[in-house]
DNA sequence: GCCCAGGTGGGTA
DNA sequence: TACCCACATGGG
């Protein structure tokens, strides 16, 4: 019983660096805004946004409709792209309110397909951010795939030329169990990895993942690994 | 001043 | 499918 890589690449930063308890956020509907708000984006960036958002007191679905476009982009300015971003935070705000009284447990209380379907329909919601709100907001087990798990299966030496969002997802998923809390965290470790490690030092130095990269495969310890 | 950051959507060939 | 571009701020 040969066990998939994607779960020793998981166990190896779990260990590496911890429980990353992600979501950053007080509630659901914060946690979708704020994936809105990060895309291309610093965090830090983004969560100067969510706290012009929280001083207002204009975090739910109704307070933040009921603000101007105007408005609103003036609150989220410091995220960039703060017009397109208004907008798609507008007409998220109103789809909870037309399609679940204003409830946000209630709108993401849905088949997990149907739900990514509904926030893919959304203009400015792609599948990285479809995928954010389903998995930290509504605790479905979609997994979030990004610039960083890209970059990171490429150095691996995993990927695929040219292989698609929902190709790498797909992989992520046929490999491990439907657990929200382990996609959860697996995409937070591999962002903490990225931080940590891939931009923060010279190249690979210091990285616990060196043995599953090029010089791991030289060295032949993938062997038992499919 | 330059580069990048937890994307998305629209256009062209 | 494969590129190209606009969208925009703040920190290193």
């Amino acid at each position: 019983m040969t066990r998939h890589r994607l779960q020793l690449l998981y166990e190896r930063l779990l260990v590496a660096y911890g429980p990353q308890g992600w979501w950053p956020a007080d509630d659901a509907f914060e946690v979708s805004v704020g994936a809105v708000l990060t895309q291309r984006t610093a965090w830090t960036n983004a969560a100067m946004a969510v706290q012009a958002l929280r001083e207002e007191d204009v975090l739910t679905p109704a307070s933040l409709a009921g603000l101007s476009d105007g408005r609103l982009a003036s609150l989220i300015r410091s995220s960039g792209f703060f017009r397109a971003k208004a907008a798609t935070l507008k007409v998220l705000s109103y789809r909870i309110l037309d399609t679940a009284e204003g409830d946000l447990s209630l709108y993401l209380n849905r088949p997990l397909p149907e739900l990514r379907d509904e926030l893919l329909g959304i203009r400015g919601i792609g599948p990285e951010t479809a995928d954010a709100i389903l998995l930290y907001a509504g605790g479905h087990p979609s997994f979030v795939v990004d610039a960083y798990t890209r970059r990171l299966l490429e150095r691996l030496g995993w990927l695929d030329h040219g292989a698609s969002y929902d190709e790498i997802r797909d992989r992520f998923m046929a490999a491990l169990p439907p657990d929200a809390g382990v996609y959860g965290e697996y995409h937070a470790l591999i962002v903490r990895h990225a931080k940590t490690s891939c931009r923060t030092k010279p190249a690979c130095d210091g990285c616990v993942l060196l043995d599953l990269c090029a010089e791991g495969r030289r060295l032949g310890t993938l062997g038992s690994y499919t």
